[in-house]
Parts: structure tokens; C-alpha cells; sequence
RNA sequence: GGGAGCAUAGCUCAGCUGGUUCAGAGCAUCUGCCUUACAAGCAGAGGGUCACAGGUUCGAACCCUGUUGCUCCCA
């Protein structure tokens, strides 16, 4: 039977895909094994697989495959979160296309659209998933706004009302004045114009207390020498000017230290303030505070108790609050207010100026800031346990540099405001009368009892427009998948409950995962997982992050078929610390490839070969060797795991199959061409190539499930006998000596190959091979191996150096390939004499160590002990040289 | 402006408690091989001021301070 030279990974990867969900091998449900359970992060319902989701289910695929294969009852629940600002644009557009406007078929018919879009598009990551090779449970699959998720985020809602942790409040948001709606800041695109600075005058009256206005004053006697200036690229805004802040600490207006400024063309009293707040080398250092027109104005409003002018209409024309150019839209009116301000002898200045403007992404009209009304989740209380667990370590973020982040985050946490003006969501449970009064409650009919209890009207209650942001699903989503809201005390969520490991980005560090520690205290009285693995963001070869409007990004399915799903995986985790970024490089998927290729190869070769149960195992020290090797590696596999150092678990993996078992082993023991091999070191080969394939599986889980079911090498095996759920290998027995050992024959063979290439010779010419066995190896049991790995056809042990022959020295042993005349003595001795200058500073730098009263009085013991041994074996192999360098002399 | 992190071979990164012959791996490059499992391979080689400047120490890539450069987060 011939199999091809090269490993083709598709139809592997269809086949067993679909093997394990007939055989419903990622099913968990709940059973008497531990459990280890992962929920996914829900990626967008309209999103597209992207390099990032690759990374990031790859770990959690190899975390899950893993904890399968140790027994343990591997659960990793799926799902889509609906993304409510990102769906409903999709849905926006997908209509405007069929020319029907959000607004004229109003919200019922609107979530049909959306649902239809979502049943139709909404499965579409999850389906690339399935190419990856992830293994989840399927069944398991939710949605955030399916009926029993949006269920338990009404009933939190609800609950943390009546606990008083939501509440109402003004907030800016950014308004669209053309569309009349708030949009969210995802929706505002941020360009670069050119604008004008506008500087004006604002006269300044020195009467600070009483509260009596003696405004004709201001305007006659303080006119020339009391004045300030502020900078604003707003000049139309300056009616709803409320204050004047200035730095404290500036020099120049301390004299301005409790007055007031009045507002020209209007000549309104405004009150100057202090605060730290104010740059002073920015414009004048002079701010005019707007608190209804610019959130930063608005906080400084807030925090000094100024009063609030808005005096904008919500289509951006001025309203009668401005007393001046009512009706005027903004723009014309800053183009009308620049000459009157000249007029009163108020502009001092006019500079270009270049800034940074929001415009709608949706009618590229400028964003104005505004104030509306909006729902809060306050976070003090939840933000106590939820740090206390990081902080105490029962929660562990990997890497721990995060925790300083999230620290600071958690002790400076602001309140959460939870409301969006958008219809696809879960609408938020308030009623409201027609008076504007309104209650929290589930349904309508309890609104109307509610409203019946305190004697209010309620004739024609109408449910609150807004949904709730989408992270107010995703936060319960360690407990929502397991029913733990509908059914709190069900054998699921009593089971898988709390998780075990959440891999994630470190961007939504406290978007979600800190609000998913706050929703486990909250609502189970448990932390939802135990580790959280931050893993970087995917950045192209020049260090741009991956993104669609770059187009940097390559097609993670495009990367499959080229270098199959194991090659890819392989790829990624190649180079992929958790928390750092990672540099992608097809190059190493390539690498992945060439892997599977590797271990394809190693197969084929194994599978060409016959026993023959007569002959003698003579490969007893390579099988020895090999099950101490494979023990250690699994030791350093399992210590790197523990860790959470995936890179380093896939790089031991990946030296131990291809240096170890197929550089080394399989050249061990390899049969000459067409001859058999013995029983004995057969079926023991065929076991190791077993436990390579489970150590390999979870990183490449359908080239090594494809070769687990060999008939001709494994035999036969029953339909759940599968690669998936085999047993990963116990670490066993490690002869550290023989390992040593081995790694100084490997070095003799590497002397020879040496030689061989320096005196160009053949690798298929015998040589032969002298030993003066200085150290105590016993070279008797390696011979076989040298033999074999070296082609050498003659090993002698002697006692004396050998002449007319080529030299090389590994630990104290000297080695001696005889070439008669063949030999080079001019290069032998360029070579001796290199190695004994190498030894000669060495030596140097050791006895200098030595010398050192201090370091032989402070250094530890053990430290100083192996320095002597170093200068004693430095001096042995210096002696071996000079009497190597004499003998080619003479 | 405040906070955090990073800087090691051409590239991507290890280097874990300061101490082995410790300056490493993979990729890339170069040399030689189509050697009967694998050219997606094999055998080798070259490549470094561990960002810079100080300090601590018997000893520093590793600890401390400063400088420079880059990145991220918050404003």
C-alpha cells in the first residue's frame, strides 16, 4: 500500500469533525468525574471569524482537549451575544437597502427584521468555529437574548432596582442633530479639521460676595484693566457659558481669584472658578465653562455645582435660552456671532486651529454633545468583592501584570450606565404615565398594581424605549448558560458552576470580566471562574492590529485550507504569551504544516516496517532512553500547562516528537532498508507513536485522531476508541543518568559527523571509531546507537590516543576516527589549537572566581563547589590537548 | 496630563529563585546533501555592546535609579 508522501489535511479534518459529533464526543452533561468547564466569550452575532477568535479558541480548545483526555468531564458552552449597536446598524442598513426607514415601521416590525437577520447570518462564526477543530458542546449553544437569558436580565435588572442600584440620571451622550437620536461613541467617527480659534474678552467685576448685581458697573469701570480672555472654537456657545475656571496655581490670574466675568453681547454674570482641571498653557488659560455642551464642561459643572444652560433645540438650531439668534442653527449662528462680537469690541483674536470632530457615522452630521436622561448601575458595593477576589488570589488573571490594571480600575470605578436608545435589545422594564411618573416591574399588569398602590394614574402606561447595553447580558453569562436564573439550584449550574478557566482579551478586562465577578458575588455568592487568560491582540508582521478596514487581516479560513486547521493552530500558538501581543506570520502556519507533515512522515515510515518475531530486541537502551525522555517531557508539558505557558507546552511537544522521537529514536532503532524489526522494540515503538499522538492531540486534533485509527498499525479499534478521549500518559520513571548519558553520545555522533564533513566524507562510508574513555560512561551500552546514527562499522574502547587519525574530545573522553594518510594534520591542529585558547580563557575566568576571597567566603557552597569542578575539568581537557598537539608535532 | 508595560541574533520570542561551558530556540541566511519516512526533508555553519548611563553584589540579561525609544490603558 502507498500513502503519499505529503499529509493532506482536508478531508481528515471533515471526517473526524463529523465523527465526533455523531459520536457526541463534546457533550458533557453532568456525572460523578470532576467537572472542568470553559464558557466561550460570545463572540458578536454578526461578526465573522477574525485572526483574534482564531487565537483565542484555539487555547480554549487545547485547555478543553486537554482536561478531556485527564479525565476529567470537559464542558465548553458556546454562544453569540447579540451585540446590540452592531446588529442593529446591520439591520438599519439591510433595510435602508430595501428603502425602509427604522422609524416609519416601528419596533415590533423592526425586531422581526432583526430576528430574521439573526436566524439567517447569526450562525455563521459559530459554523467557522466548528472548522478550527473546537470542541464544544453544541447543544449547549445559547444567545444572549434567547427567552431565558433576556428573562434573567429583566428579573437583575429588577432586582438591583429594588435594591437600589439603578437609578435614573442626566448623562451626556453624543446627539446627531440631523437624525435626532443619541448614538453610541462606536458610532462617532473621529476626523481632523480645520477650524478657527476664536479669543474673546469677557469683562470682569470685582463685586465676588453678597450676590447684589451691579452689572452697569462692570460694563463702565472695569472695562480696560479688568478683563480676561478665553479661547473657544465655539463662540456660539458662549450664552451657555456658567463659569470661568482658571488653574489655581497660575500666576498671571490671581487677581481674578473671586470675581466674576460677564459674558459679552448678553452681559450675564458668571462666576470665575479654580480648578486643576485647566491647562494652562492651552489658549489663554482662561476656560469657559459650558456645562450643557461638552462633557468635560459638564463634569467640571458637576463637581463646582454650576448651573446647566442648554440652549440648543434638538435639531441644533438655538433656543430662546440663548437670548440672542434664536432659531438660528449652530453653524450659521457662530458665523453670525463672530461680527457682532466685534462690534462690542469682544473679539480679541482669530487663529486656525486644527482638531479632532465627531461626525455620525450614520448622517456625517456633527456631533453635539448633549444631555438626556439616562439609566444607571451603580458599582461601588459589586466592585468590593469582585476586587477582593483578584486581589487575594482567588481569582488568577495570567499573566498577573493585569492585576495592577484592574485595580485601579476597580477602586476608581464609575457608575455603569446601562441604557442605550436602540430597539434591538432587551427594553428596559420601566412604565411610565402620562405625567412622566413611572415605576420598575416586569409586566405591564404589575406596573399598573404598582401605580394602583400609590394612587397614581395609569390609564395608558408605555414601556421605556431604551434596551439595556449588551454587556448587561454578557455579565451573566457564566450563570445564564447554566440556567441559573430560571432554575438557581439545577444539577447544571450546581455542577459546572463556578468555571474553571475564561480565556479573553485584556481589552474587555473590565467591560466584562470584572462585571461577570460582581454578577457570580451577586447573584450566585460565587466567583464565576477561577483563572482568566488574557491573551494579545493579534497584530499583522509591521505591528498594525489586525482589522477589516486595514485589510490586513488574512481570511482564517483562506489559512485552513493552506496549511490545514492543525497547521494553523500550531501557527498561532506558536509565538502567543499570554498577554502579549502577537506578531502573525504565515510563516508560522507553514511551520505548522510542515509539523503535521513531520509526524505524517513518522508514520509512514513505522507503518512500512515488518517483524519478524524471531529476532532479538537489540534496541533495549534506545526504548529506555526514549520512555525516560518522554516522561520528562511530559512532566515539563505538565508544569508549563500549569502555568499557563500554552507557547512553551507546544514547543516541549514539538522538540519531543520531532528532535527526539524522529531525529533521534526512530534513527535509533530503524531497521537497514528492507529488513524486519523485531517484535519487541515494534510494539513498544507502536506505543510511544500512541502517546505521541494523545500528547499531541489537543494542539493538532485531526492529524493525530486520522492516525489513531490505523487499522495496520493500531489494529482495529471500537467507534468510541478515539484519539479525542484517549488517556493522556502519566509521567513515569526518568533515568536522569541514562538521559545524560545520551546526551553526550549525541555529541560523539556529532563528533563524527563532524569529522566527516571537514574531510568530506561520505556519510554512507564506515568508519571506524576509538575511544579513550576518560569519564565513566559506559560506552559498551551505546555502542549499537553510535553504531548505527554514526555509520560506524568498527568501535573500539582503548587505552592509548591513536595516532594518524582524526580527534575530538566530548566531556574528558577522547575520540579517534583513523584516516591514515587521509588526515589533515595542518587543520587538526587549527583545531586543537582553537579549542585550547577557548579552555585557556576559560580557565582564566574561573580561577579568577576562585581567587576571590569573597566569592569563595559568600557564594553559596554548591556554587563554588561546581567552579572547582569546572577548573578541574578545564585543566583535564587541556592536558588531553597538549598531548594531542605533541603527538601531531611529532 | 496620570498609570502600566516592553526593549535580548535580520524576524518572532524564551531565559522562571542573580551563579552550570549562559547569552538560547524557532524562523530567515549561508554551506553540503534528491542518504530508501519526510526537499514541507537531512547534516552543518555564521550571526549578540542583552536599548543607554550609573548603582547594589564576590557575581547582573536578571535587582535598584536615571535616560532614551516604543506600546497600551485612563483623561
Amino acid at each position: 500500500m502507498t500513502i503519499s508522501t505529503k499529509y493532506q489535511p482536508g478531508q481528515a479534518e471533515d471526517k473526524w469533525y463529523s465523527y465526533w459529533m455523531e459520536h457526541k464526543f463534546f457533550r458533557s452533561v453532568p456525572d460523578e468525574r470532576e467537572p472542568y468547564t470553559i464558557v466561550i466569550p460570545p463572540p458578536n452575532v454578526t461578526g465573522v471569524l477574525h485572526m483574534g477568535h482564531m487565537l483565542n479558541n484555539t487555547i480554549q480548545d487545547v485547555l478543553i482537549r486537554r482536561a478531556r483526555m485527564k479525565g476529567k468531564n470537559a464542558c465548553w458552552v458556546p454562544g453569540t451575544d447579540h451585540a446590540s449597536i452592531a446588529t442593529e446598524a446591520k439591520v438599519v442598513a439591510m433595510l435602508k437597502e430595501r428603502g425602509i426607514n427604522k422609524k416609519d415601521i416601528g419596533r415590533e416590525k423592526f425586531l422581526e427584521y432583526a430576528w430574521e437577520w439573526k436566524n439567517k447570518y447569526g450562525g455563521i462564526i459559530l459554523e467557522q468555529l466548528k472548522k478550527l477543530g473546537a470542541s464544544c458542546d453544541w447543544d449547549r449553544t445559547r444567545f444572549t437574548m434567547d427567552e431565558d437569558l433576556s428573562d434573567a436580565v429583566i428579573d437583575t435588572f429588577i432586582h438591583l432596582y429594588k435594591k437600589g442600584w439603578i437609578y435614573r440620571g442626566v448623562r451626556m451622550v453624543n446627539w446627531d442633530p440631523q437624525g435626532k437620536t443619541a448614538v453610541s461613541d462606536e458610532e462617532v467617527i473621529r476626523k481632523e479639521v480645520n477650524q478657527k480659534l476664536y479669543y474673546i474678552r469677557y469683562g470682569v467685576s470685582s463685586m465676588s460676595e453678597g450676590g447684589s448685581r451691579r452689572s452697569e458697573k462692570s460694563d463702565v469701570g472695569l472695562q480696560t484693566s479688568d478683563f480676561l480672555i478665553i479661547a473657544t472654537t465655539r463662540p456660539e456657545t458662549i450664552m451657555a457659558d456658567t463659569a470661568i475656571c482658571i488653574n489655581p496655581n497660575d500666576e498671571r490670574y490671581k487677581h481674578l481669584h473671586g470675581k466674576k466675568a460677564t459674558i459679552p453681547l448678553i452681559n450675564k454674570e458668571i462666576p470665575i472658578i479654580l480648578d486643576e482641571y485647566v491647562d494652562m498653557e492651552f489658549g489663554t488659560g482662561c476656560l469657559k465653562v459650558t456645562p450643557a455642551h461638552d462633557l468635560n464642561d459638564y463634569e467640571l459643572g458637576l463637581k463646582h455645582n454650576l448651573p446647566v444652560v442648554d440652549i440648543l433645540n434638538d435639531d441644533g438650531t438655538l433656543n430662546e435660552k440663548a437670548q440672542i439668534l434664536v432659531g438660528e442653527d449652530r453653524f450659521a449662528a457662530r458665523k453670525k456671532i463672530v461680527p457682532l462680537l466685534e462690534e462690542a469690541g469682544a473679539l480679541e483674536k482669530v487663529e486656525d486651529y486644527k482638531s479632532q470632530i465627531g461626525f455620525s457615522e450614520r448622517t456625517d452630521a456633527v456631533i453635539e454633545p448633549k444631555l438626556s436622561m439616562q439609566w444607571f448601575c451603580k458599582m461601588a458595593e459589586m466592585a468590593t468583592p469582585a476586587l477582593d477576589d483578584v486581589l487575594k488570589g482567588d481569582i488568577k488573571l495570567i499573566p498577573d501584570k493585569f492585576i495592577n490594571t484592574y485595580r485601579y480600575w476597580m477602586e476608581n470605578v464609575k457608575d455603569w450606565c446601562i441604557s442605550r436608545q436602540l430597539w434591538w435589545g432587551q427594553q428596559i422594564p420601566a412604565w411610565y404615565n402620562e405625567k412622566g411618573q413611572w415605576v420598575v416591574a416586569k409586566t405591564k399588569e404589575e406596573a399598573e398594581e404598582q401605580f394602583r398602590i400609590s394612587g397614581l394614574e395609569f390609564s395608558n402606561l408605555t414601556q421605556e424605549e431604551d434596551v439595556v447595553d449588551t454587556w448587561f447580558s454578557s455579565w451573566l453569562w457564566p450563570i445564564s448558560v447554566f440556567d441559573g436564573f430560571k432554575d438557581p439550584n439545577n444539577e447544571d449550574i450546581n455542577y459546572y458552576y463556578p468555571t474553571n478557566d475564561l480565556v479573553t482579551a485584556p481589552e474587555i478586562l473590565f467591560f466584562w470580566v470584572a462585571r461577570m465577578i460582581m454578577a457570580g458575588h451577586e447573584f450566585r455568592g460565587q466567583k464565576p471562574f477561577s483563572n482568566v487568560y488574557l491573551t494579545g491582540i493579534v497584530r499583522d508582521k509591521i505591528g498594525r492590529k489586525m482589522s477589516k478596514s486595514l485589510g490586513n487581516s488574512p481570511d482564517p479560513l483562506d489559512l485552513i485550507a493552506n496549511y490545514g486547521a492543525d497547521g494553523v493552530r500550531v501557527g498561532m500558538l506558536f509565538s502567543s504569551p499570554a498577554g502579549n501581543d502577537l506578531m502573525f506570520d504565515e510563516k508560522h502556519c507553514e511551520q505548522g504544516r510542515n509539523f503535521a507533515n513531520k509526524i505524517w512522515n513518522a508514520f509512514r515510515l513505522v507503518k512500512g516496517w515488518q517483524v519478524n518475531d524471531s529476532l532479538p530486541n537489540t534496541n533495549e537502551t534506545a526504548i529506555e532512553w526514549f520512555a525516560s525522555r518522554l516522561s520528562e517531557a511530559l512532566a515539563e508539558i505538565e508544569s508549563n500547562f500549569a502555568q499557563y505557558r500554552v507557547s512553551e507546552a507546544l514547543i516541549s511537544t514539538y522538540k519531543l516528537v520531532w528532535d527526539d522521537f524522529c531525529a533521534w529514536y526512530l534513527e535509533m532503532i530503524k531497521p537497514d532498508y528492507q529488513k524486519p524489526i523485531d517484535r519487541e522494540t515494534y510494539d513498544t515503538t507502536v506505543a510511544f507513536f500512541e502517546d505521541i499522538l494523545a500528547i499531541l492531540h489537543p494542539f493538532m486534533p485531526f492529524i493525530t485522531e486520522e492516525l489513531w485509527h490505523d487499522e495496520e498499525i493500531f489494529g482495529t479499534r471500537a467507534d468510541l476508541d478515539c484519539c479525542i478521549v484517549a488517556k493522556m500518559p502519566e509521567i513515569g520513571a526518568i533515568d536522569t543518568q541514562l538521559l545524560k548519558d545520551i546526551e553526550l553520545v549525541k555529541d560523539v555522533i556529532a563528533g563524527v559527523r563532524n569529522t566527516r564533513q571537514a574531510n568530506q566524507l561520505s556519510p554512507k562510508q564506515p568508519l571506524e571509531l576509538y575511544i579513550k574513555a576518560n569519564s565513566g560512561i559506559n560506552y559498551d551500552r551505546f555502542r549499537g546507537i553510535i553504531a548505527r546514527t554514526a555509520n560506524i562499522s568498527d568501535l573500539r574502547i582503548v587505552n592509548e590516543k591513536v595516532n594518524d587519525a582524526a580527534s575530538f574530545r566530548v566531556a574528558n573522553d577522547e575520540l579517534y576516527i583513523p584516516l591514515a594518510e587521509n588526515v589533515d594534520r595542518a587543520a587538526e591542529k587549527e583545531r586543537l589549537e582553537k579549542e585550547k585558547e577557548y579552555l585557556l580563557g576559560f580557565l582564566r575566568s574561573v580561577e579568577a572566581k576562585l581567587g576571590n576571597e569573597r566569592f569563595v567566603a559568600n557564594a553559596k557552597p554548591e556554587v563554588v563547589e561546581m567552579e572547582q569542578k569546572k577548573k578541574a575539568d578545564a585543566l583535564n581537557k587541556l592536558q588531553i590537548i597538549d598531548h594531542s598537539l605533541a603527538g601531531l608535532a611529532g
